[in-house]
RNA sequence: GGAGGGAUUCCCGAGCGGCCAAAGGGGGCAGACUGUAAAUCUGUUGUCAACGACUUCGGAGGUUCGAAUCCUCCUCCCUCCA
């Protein structure tokens, strides 16, 4: 049995959703926590200052990049990444999986390993699972993740099931290969695609090599939401409750209070970030797209219900003309309300599970949100 | 005073007799974005009762079956010489 890295703290009676605190040797997360991406160790246009004032507990970052550039070397020699971005909460590093999908041209898989060409020069690269477990040890993360492939929707019943097969070898490599077990937890990636004999296939056979914790790799990738949610709520009950649930590469409003309803524990996403160096802002009243016209003579906060340092001093009016400038301090603003925007949510999604009443609350907030009611229990109109 | 060059759709700028409502930028308007190849990408941008019609290429005339494109005059701008 590995160290112990999660305690459930309280459950939602009228759904799966639970709180918990993640341990970490950086400090304690609470959950369920969303995480901002930091892929080239940094969110992009914010300092750790300013993430710690709006509640940031744990960061993302990500191994390949890192490894094409600067060099996880370098970063070993800088004294690892916390020191090296002067981030000292907790990390979770991406294996590089998602590059594996998101690079599909600039790649190809074997059963040893991915061949990469770099984004950046075109030079030729090869991550297996043991080098990027070496590369995640060097930049030495609180959680790093099991090299995974993540795969494209659709894909046939066939590919996913030799790639589930191929991911599940991989992870008992990777599981071979790491070697700081004291200071880094090691989390498998469930695959599968859309397929829920495949999720259980992949599920039964990680579980069975007692991961400190879970993702839940290989959704959001296109295929539709319900299909999203069906896939959590058939794989979730089967996850143990003492470890952490982690749903890779999710960030939108609804898919965040769908995946709390359904026992998700952790979240990371570009989304608000990249949304926001595009213009767009998520409020308690939905989107807003600051670059409409709407707004020009607009001399109202972004978002009238929130109390980030963009609301509390900025007007639509003047955010817009950022944008349309092309004025750097736009895109940090922005990307600082929606982090802090979704960074609330889920610290209001804690408070509610506390007291019992998520689904109010998640109604309210879905409601507000989207123009729409939130659907609740999952099932009641689907026969 | 003399010699050239130029005025194009919101802006810059191509076009130099039919395939031109007019290339390409910019700007405007809108959309997309989910383990970041992203401060990116896509669409749209004369008018209308709109698979067609109508008005546009400094102004006024003219040549031609047909003109942003050729000719004449006018207006304004730029360069060079006195």
């Amino acid at each position: 049995m590995r160290q112990k890295i999660f305690q459930q703290t309280a459950a939602s009676t009228e759904s799966q959703a639970r709180t918990g605190i993640l341990t970490t040797p950086h400090g304690e997360v609470q959950t369920p926590i969303f995480m901002p991406v930091g892929t080239q160790a940094t969110v992009k246009t914010m300092t750790p200052e300013e993430l710690r004032i709006i509640n940031t507990q744990i960061l993302l970052s990500n191994t390949y990049h890192l490894y094409i550039r600067p060099g996880h070397e370098l970063i070993a020699q800088a004294g690892g990444l916390h020191r090296f971005m002067n981030w000292q909460g907790p990390i979770l590093t991406d294996s590089g999986g998602f590059q594996v999908f998101s690079l599909g041209p600039l790649r190809k898989i074997s059963e040893e390993g991915v061949a990469f060409q770099s984004h950046i020069d075109g030079s030729s690269h090869f991550i297996s699972p043991e080098k990027s477990i070496d590369i995640q040890n060097h930049l030495g993360a609180d959680i790093i993740m099991a090299f995974d492939e993540c795969i494209p929707y659709p894909s046939e019943h066939d590919y996913v099931m030799h790639s589930v097969d191929r991911t599940t070898r991989w992870a008992q490599r990777c599981l071979d290969a790491h070697r700081r077990q004291t200071d880094q937890h090691l989390f498998g990636i469930i695959q599968g695609g859309v397929f829920n004999d495949l999720r259980q296939r992949s599920a039964e056979a990680l579980l069975a090599m007692d991961f400190p914790g879970y993702g839940i790799g290989g959704l959001s990738v296109g295929e539709p939401k319900e299909a999203m949610y069906h896939v959590l709520e058939q794989l979730i009950p089967r996850m143990p409750a003492e470890k952490p649930r982690y749903l890779m590469g999710v960030g939108s409003v609804d898919c965040l209070i769908h995946g709390v309803l359904r026992g998700v524990d952790m979240f990371d996403c570009v989304l608000p970030t990249r949304i926001a160096r595009n213009g767009t802002a998520m409020t308690s009243q939905g989107q807003v797209v600051i670059k409409n016209a709407v707004h020009a003579d607009s001399f109202l906060p972004l978002d009238p219900d929130c109390t980030c340092y963009t609301c509390s001093h900025y007007t639509r009016a003047y955010l817009r003309h950022l944008f349309k400038a092309k004025e750097i301090l736009g895109l940090r603003l922005i990307t600082w309300h929606n982090l802090h925007f979704l960074l609330h949510l889920m610290e209001g999604m804690r408070s509610a599970i506390q007291e019992d009443l998520l689904v109010a609350y998640c109604s309210d907030f879905y409601n507000r949100y989207y123009g729409t009611p939130l659907e609740w229990p999952p099932h009641a109109n689907r026969g």
